[in-house]
Order: structure tokens, then sequence, then C-alpha cells
DNA sequence: ACATTAAATTCGA
DNA sequence: TCGAATTTAATGT
């Protein structure tokens, strides 16, 4: 069992818990490693945990019938998902891939339906994680098909950077191009040209093989 | 796809 | 343990 040092450094939510909610949540918590490159969740599977990433990158993503990839948002440390799925215990609609070497929390279903039913501070973390991608999917819904490349980086970096999602998270962040590429859906080369972009428009610094953004408003209009 | 450069790793003293 | 040499990874075009 992850001790209560880890557990709060890993979930921001269980800082907010009582005592004895801690220690419910605690004991409901496991870790679990993935390679990069490896599905974490198969679509259609069902959510038998919360999933939240420790360490890595990870991106939720869905295949089209004629083989098309939509990538719906990456998260990286720090970031729970799923949420929605595992409280009404549906299958995945998209599958999750590690992009790098990643390491997960998973809170089990039961453990996440009792602080559902028992805890309000917990639930106050569902409501704003809830209603905040609801935001961004309907950014999506907008503008999901024929976009420019550099709007489709700057509103993946922006989720990534999202304050409410990650209130812990600097401006700096690891992320190859490479990486950008795949959480924008294009090629890296063009994840450069974009990032290029970006930067002579002010929103952000590249350096290598990380990422310093400058303006996030201006990234999130961007998108 | 290729050439360049940064970073990480290995190896010898 | 230090630094040069080599290998790997990321970038720019």
């Amino acid at each position: 069992m992850v001790d209560s040092d880890r557990f709060r450094a890993l979930a921001i939510w269980s800082r907010q818990l009582e005592s004895s909610e801690f220690e419910m949540a605690r004991a409901g918590i496991a870790l679990r490693s993935f390679a990069r490159g490896q599905c974490i969740f198969r679509e259609g599977l069902n959510f038998d945990a919360w999933p939240g990433i420790v360490e890595g990158l990870v991106k939720l993503c869905h295949r089209t019938p004629d083989g098309r990839e939509i990538t719906y948002t990456g998260v990286h440390a720090g970031g729970w998902f799923g949420e929605g799925t595992v409280l009404k215990g549906e299958p995945r609609r998209y599958e999750v891939v590690a992009l790098r070497d990643t390491t997960l929390a998973l809170l089990d279903r039961p453990t996440f339906l009792w602080l559902f039913e028992h805890s309000v501070r917990f639930n106050h973390f569902l409501v704003g994680q809830l209603s905040e991608r609801l935001g961004q999917f309907m950014g999506l819904l907008e503008n999901d098909r024929l976009r420019d490349p550099v709007a489709r980086v700057a509103r993946a970096l922006a989720t990534l950077f999202n304050p409410v999602l990650y209130p812990e998270a600097g401006s700096h962040i690891v992320l190859s191009q490479e990486e950008v590429g795949l959480l924008a859906g294009i090629s890296r080369p063009v994840a450069n040209q974009s990032l290029k972009a970006l930067f002579q428009a002010g929103a952000l610094k590249v350096e290598y093989g990380a990422l310093t953004v400058v303006d996030l408003e201006q990234l999130r209009r961007f998108g």
C-alpha cells in the first residue's frame, strides 16, 4: 500500500479528505507501470478503477471504423480521468495509450463509489473535474476537422496546462516534439513548425525536449 | 528522409 | 571520480 505522503503527493484530491476518508482511499490505491507505446486500456472494456497519472504521459483516443484516429486529450502527471465512466460502470469509449513510460495510480471502483457516497470534498473535486472536461470537449466539437495544425497543437498544450486539471503544474513541461505530434494528431515535422509559429506569436518558449508556456491565455485563444 | 546538435552513457585513467 | 569518446535521442529543414 502507498504510504500517506506518497498518496498525498500523487493524488491532489486526497488532501481535501477527512482522515477516515483519506485512509479508505489510500487502501484502495494500486500502482501499475506501463511501457512507452503500450495500450493501457482498450476501448470497450469496463472501467474497474479510476486512474491517475503518477509519472509519464498518456493519450485518450478513438479509432474510427475507417482507420483514422482521433485524439481527445492528453493527460500527464497529476491528472485523473475517466470518472464519468467509472461512476456509471460503463465500458470505455476510448482507448488509453502510454506515450512514454508511465506509472498509474488506480483507485478501485468500490472505493471510488464509497467516496462518492460519503465525501463531500471528493464530490467537489469530481464536479470541478467533470465541468472542466466538458468545456474541453465542447471546444473539440466546434472545430474538430479541418483545423490548422497550429491550433491543434495550441489546444493540446492548453489542456496539459489547464489550471483546474493540473493545479500544481508550473509553466514548464518535459515534452518532445514527437510527443506533441502524437497528442495533436500531426506529424513530428509539422509539430515542429507549429511550435515555431506559437513561439513567434509569443505564446511559448521551445527548449530541447521541453516547453515553457509564456502566455496560456493566448494558447487557449488559438483553439 | 537526412543532416545536425543536445544529452546521456560508457570507458579509461 | 573526472572528462573524453561514443551512442542515443531530439531537432531543423
